[in-house]
DNA sequence: TGAAATTGTTAGCTTTAGCTAACTCCATAA
DNA sequence: TTATGGAGTTAGCTAAAGCTAACAATTTCA
């Protein structure tokens, strides 16, 4: 499966909670996420692990530089994604979840490629 | 993951292999796929408990009704999102990488909406 | 006919990424 | 100051889907 789909998820979500609240904890993302609080432990040190995120003493868990680039790269796509479905005419909610799956296993030649088609198609 | 992708890619190589040879034998799609003996017979025992295939004494794996209809549909995917890849500008190889992935996770919903865009899209 | 090769299966290992149960640690409040 | 509760961790389970080693059952051919 899915290799990465895992990690770019949580990472996405730790973007997006820390946009929202000034503090991200393990505790906000399981809420988030509907997982457990032992699941998104281990996620955190595997990514801690891999250089994507710091735990600071006060505002608990941080994006690095590698961390947030990611991030913000796979949150573009889930953005962009949903945008051009739902101009297309999917419901939104449909757009959100396709887009969600897709962000992870699209190449960057292909993503790039249609994000250039839309943009043009879209000027007309 | 990926719950369906494994079932799914099984099933369109052997609807592949099927249109290629008149018969469709394990150690075929184990090599076909790069895949060892054991892991082909556990998915093909597999199939077999989900109603997708048959073992037929004389062509050996055969596809039955409902397998049929699922191989197809997802090799239908997998040639009309390759198709638009590449006419976006996506080389060939990186155009089939990205539809063998995207094909197991897109919606019907949203590859009808993206495949009736590319229609009209491309009579202009 | 009997040895060798081909095909398929069984048993059991590995990784990924979820889970629960049960623990620790810490802070606040009675 | 003790106990209650919230947050996080540890240990160990599960399922999916790969793997190898070893074996069984055919087929082929000398």
């Amino acid at each position: 499966m899915a290799v990465e789909e895992s990690k770019e998820m949580y990472l996405e979500t730790i973007l997006l909670l820390s946009q929202r609240n000034n503090e991200v904890r393990s505790i906000d993302i399981s809420e988030y996420m509907g997982y457990s609080k032992p699941s998104v432990s281990r996620a955190m040190g595997l990514l801690k692990d891999g250089g994507y995120i710091e735990e600071d003493y006060k505002s608990g868990i941080i994006l690095t530089e590698k961390g947030r680039k990611k991030a913000e790269a796979v949150y573009e796509r889930h953005k962009t994604l949903t945008k051009m479905f739902v101009s297309l005419g999917v419901d939104e909610k449909t757009a959100t979840e396709d887009a969600c799956k897709i962000e992870h296993y699209i190449s960057d030649r292909t993503y790039k490629a249609i994000k250039k088609h839309f943009k043009e198609y879209s000027k007309k």
